[in-house]
DNA sequence: CGTCGACAGACAACCTGGTTGACCGATCCT
DNA sequence: AGGATCGGTCAACCAGGTTGTCTGTCGACG
């Protein structure tokens, strides 16, 4: 297998889960979420984020994590209340449905996993999770997927 | 290994390559290549195609396809031509850069290919590769990785 | 031979998600 | 108290993609 080739199966792996699970979310009642969506409530979490944490832990700037907090509200998916600590801070939580989503796409995710496992094989899965375990190991996880394919990598937030 | 956890590995594999690639391809004298322009160059191919085409490769509009090659145009990685068989239909074609940075790319992650078999170890390599073709082999590859991750997916072309 | 439909490409307008830059109020620290 | 700093938002802009419209060229058929 060439370089090239690799690179290209790994990113269809990714992409062929993730539309699968998102396939499935759309059919339980949940047609507007996007993957950008699910990488934002996985960022908030149950206990809730401000939106500058977000941004750090998505990796963007906090402009674009606010924007993303936007359209969760929007969706119904997520709530920005103030803190009582701090008067700057807001804290976005997750609603209902937010978490409902969130577990949604735990179960889905976990669905489509086992079913690939089923056809390779329980061995080679092992092995193979195992490899992709090793490989990424170093690599510090960051979820800017749309930005990182089209920008410079300049990015700097004041 | 959770089903989410799978997939993050998954894209942050796919990420590293590709990153590794183009940090190889900016220290060779070709620092404004984006993947994207990978991708498409990739289309195009050593024998040249025309707009048409690289849309239905890449599996985007044939507007998009355009502007992308108003880029590569720009960059000075393609050239446009005139089909003297059919005057309607360009033909875009490699520049001798463009091949080079072609070339580079493709031996760029090869190069990184094999340090990471160097890493695991053939055999382990072998088997995971295997695994990924099996997982990967009845997917279409679909190279439109930027709007799929924002968009709803509806996409029609005339 | 002429015309009418289909095809290839380009232009314009718009949307999304991200970025920079500037700003405002709240908090902290001296 | 007062200046620096932090958290968040507004505004403008950019890149890449999409839809819709239009022009020029082929091709096939009457």
């Amino acid at each position: 297998m060439s370089g090239g080739e690799l690179a290209l199966r790994l990113f269809a792996a990714f992409r062929h889960l993730v539309d699968r699970v998102h396939v499935d979310l759309a059919e339980h009642g949940h047609p507007r979420v996007r993957p950008t969506h699910g990488f934002a409530l996985q960022a908030v979490g149950p206990t809730g984020a401000t939106a500058g944490e977000l941004a750090t832990r998505l990796g963007v700037t906090k402009q674009a994590a606010g924007k993303t907090v936007d359209a969760l509200e929007a969706l119904g998916y997520v709530e920005r209340a103030g803190d009582p600590q701090d008067a700057r801070r807001k804290i976005v939580a997750l609603t209902a449905t937010g978490s409902e989503v969130l577990g949604l796409s735990a179960r889905f995710f976990d669905r489509a996993h086992a079913q690939w496992v089923a056809t390779v094989g329980d061995e080679q899965a092992g092995a193979f999770e195992q490899v992709l375990r090793t490989i990424t190991d170093e690599v510090t996880p960051r979820l800017d997927a749309a930005s990182w394919l089209g920008d410079d990598g300049r990015r700097q937030d004041t």
